[in-house]
DNA sequence: GTGTAATATTTCGACATTAAATCATTCAAT
DNA sequence: ATTGAATGATTTAATGTCGAAATATTACAC
């Protein structure tokens, strides 16, 4: 919704900025919900299966950081993943302090069942801009992002 | 977290710049918010504040689908600024299904406070792009975030 | 070895979020 | 006027989210 805010020109331009970036990324988001690509899953649930499916076992924290997610948060949605026996906990046996989270059986096969549609759904969504557009939105927004939080991980 | 994972060009490019996105939103969303610039609100009290300040009364559904939240999320939302005597209720007296919100003087005073604040918290994040930066990512998100989900609105 | 700081996870309280079910009200068609 | 569909708001259940406090484990200084 660009507002009717009343400000300096620039003033006006960050915000509309800001409104139309949020706005893109909720959108988005809810439209990839409705596709149903992600099964039964919450998106919170669908990201940590996926990080797991993509990188291998990592412990908590890791994952908190990967997802920009707090401890306790991280917490719960393994709870939830556990009760479906879709990963399981295990002690790092040199440092003790660290809990791994590992994709059973199960929680393997359903992501990576689920996963070429959700890839496609993405591929489809992001298919309304051409190719150097979407390189330019990713330039765009790597920058934007990069501006203070711990950013760089390639796995 | 560009991604490891293998595919066609147009699936990475199609996967890297959704995570991009995401991230940007995200993490802008996460320092705004460390911020302090909005009080001890949060982001969707501070939003549904914001909205009736430069908008003018309207009733739930409307801020709703200006915020792309469900009508639940709303009435929990006003819920909790009607305790802290910062917007009121107030039945529509031609059609009595509709409640229109309305700021109080409180909600009036606090919102006009905090929104210079955290408009130039807005202006600094997006800084670090230029001008035509700024101008470029807005257009491209409008164009991705305008896919199918009622976005017209100019108040 | 013991105490202390640091790290990783869990717990708890408050708020957010959706979907589904429900209630009240309005509108339309008879 | 009455019925029935549509709309707006609320409630409920399940999950998510953070931040702060509590707990467990390790690392380090002494």
């Amino acid at each position: 919704m660009p507002t009717h805010f009343k400000g300096t020109p620039q003033e006006v331009r960050a915000l509309n900025t800001f409104i139309k970036l949020t706005r893109a990324s909720d959108s988005l988001l809810a439209r990839l919900s409705q596709r149903g690509t992600q099964g039964d899953l919450t998106p919170s649930q669908f990201a940590v299966l996926e990080v797991l499916y993509h990188l291998g076992p990592m412990c908590q924290s890791e994952i908190g950081a990967k997802l920009l997610k707090s401890s306790g948060n991280i917490t719960l949605v393994i709870d939830n993943l556990e009760k479906h026996s879709l990963v399981r906990r295990a002690r790092d046996q040199n440092d003790r302090r660290m809990i791994q989270v590992l994709l059973t059986d199960k929680g393997r096969a359903l992501i990576s069942q689920l996963f070429p549609g959700h890839l496609a759904s993405i591929v489809d969504e992001m298919s309304v801009l051409e190719r150097e557009e979407q390189e330019t939105l990713g330039h765009l927004c790597r920058k934007l992002g990069l501006n203070d939080i711990s950013n760089g991980d390639r796995g």
